[in-house]
DNA sequence: ACAAAAGTGTTCGAAGTACACCCATGT
DNA sequence: ACATGGGTGTACTTCGAACACTTTTGT
């Protein structure tokens, strides 16, 4: 080996965190798994494993690599259907008591009709929804409090700024189900004109387009929207984007 | 000890590297040191260490600790002065050649006037500030050029919707300093009455003070500014978070 | 006096918020 | 026919951008 070897240190244990969430019933919901060994057993705690390092030192696995992997090992939703995000690493001295560890905490945003399909993956025998309001975080295992309250902090900002919500529905959606995943995430409700003003907004600068089909929801039908692939958005974008901002022109 | 060990896998090493950001000479720079061994002998990177694990797989430093440390190591400068945040992880197999590791990166902003206080470190000998503007992010070591990339987003995004910018100027300062670290910032001009009026708001929202002095700066001598730590600004909030959204009365 | 920088005012458009109101459809 | 939800319009507000303008100082 031309290169000196790494320093012989202490090295902490590696695991990756899933946050899963998704709309259930129209409550955004968080995967926990019910523990069944020490230490915190039977309290509630976030999905996750150990990061694969490849024999040798070298090889393994990128933790993003490492996040879609546990996804399917818990879930066992496809990745292609699942929208993941870095959290952050999170690793203070004694968050796991039986020794050093720091996580990677990856959130997931799965659709509602994906979400019925997860199967309890072989280490996440008690894997189920839970309903982010009213979960008391003081009671999940590990950090795992401090590390939920960071993923919804940021998935309500993502929600927001990004199209995140657009992971949140089923697809083709009406204006109406992607209004309930804002009202969801911020737990509010929301004005349904000034929301169908944003998704116009939306559409105008290709993140949604719409269908042509309607869909017959008891009354009058609802048309029907569909989110645009990052990478088609690129080609349509010129409209809008430019050409828009900065003033058209002033009297003297 | 009464809950079971953790499982004996294979562990990455776990480093720490610093995106030390300050404004030298109107330019954002960024802290970098050139490598004096191999792998990337003479390519620049950032400096960082390895997180510290306490002995028999318990004590040793938090991430953010880690960050500290690995900051008054590298510059010499006091935590006090310097604002620290988290990046995120990085730890793609094959980014080190010589093992599997993963780093948390931490950012770092230094203002000005302590920027000029950095001494090199020991294991930093050759640390320099480097201008952001025209560094070739192809050139650095490891994957760093990802991790500055990354930081730039972010930092940009910081700078103006939190208050990010206020690390990153004196301690009194002028409009125009403020100003000068958006533009370096983002690299552009902005103009100097809409920034002015910016500068207004985040008065009225707290996070600055005006100071009674002024400062004799060539012509005419500019207003002085303060900002107000975070734990100051609760007290004062009252005024305006309250009490002004929303609608004041509609005629019918 | 004059240049340079500090600082204010004005206008336009984009977009958030609140709410009134029309429209289309299944029962 | 009519209740229900889909969808549009309108008024008020904040905010960013562009730029003309006045004020204050040192030389």
């Amino acid at each position: 080996m031309p290169y000196p070897f790494l320093p012989e240190v202490a090295r902490p244990a590696v695991t990756v965190d899933m946050l899963v969430f998704t709309l259930m019933e129209g409550a955004l919901s968080l995967l926990l798994i019910e523990r069944g060994q020490p230490p915190f057993l039977g309290r509630l705690a976030l999905p996750g494993g150990f990061l694969h390092v490849g024999a040798g030192g070298q090889g393994g696995e990128s933790l993003d690599d490492a996040a879609a992997r546990e996804l399917v090992e818990e879930t066992g939703l496809p990745r292609a259907q699942v929208t993941l995000g870095q959290l952050g690493a999170f690793g203070a001295p004694g968050r796991d008591p039986r020794g050093r560890t720091i996580t990677i905490a990856y959130f997931a945003l799965v659709p509602p009709h994906a979400a019925h399909g997860v199967r309890a993956g072989s280490d996440a025998a008690n894997a189920r929804w839970v309903p982010v309001a009213g979960l008391a975080l003081g009671t999940l295992a590990f950090d795992h409090g401090a590390i939920v309250a960071a993923a919804l902090t940021r998935l309500r900002h993502d929600v927001d700024r990004s199209g995140s919500a657009l992971a949140l529905v089923p697809e083709p959606f009406t204006a109406r189900e992607l209004r309930e995943v804002h009202e969801a995430v911020h737990h509010r409700a929301l004005d349904a004109a000034n929301f169908d003003r944003r998704l116009r907004r939306l559409i105008e600068d290709g993140y949604v387009e719409a269908v042509p089909e309607r869909r017959a929801t008891g009354r009058r039908p609802a048309r029907l929207f569909r989110a645009v692939p990052a990478e088609l958005r690129a080609a349509r974008t010129s409209a809008r984007s430019s050409g828009r901002r900065g003033r058209s022109g002033r009297p003297a």
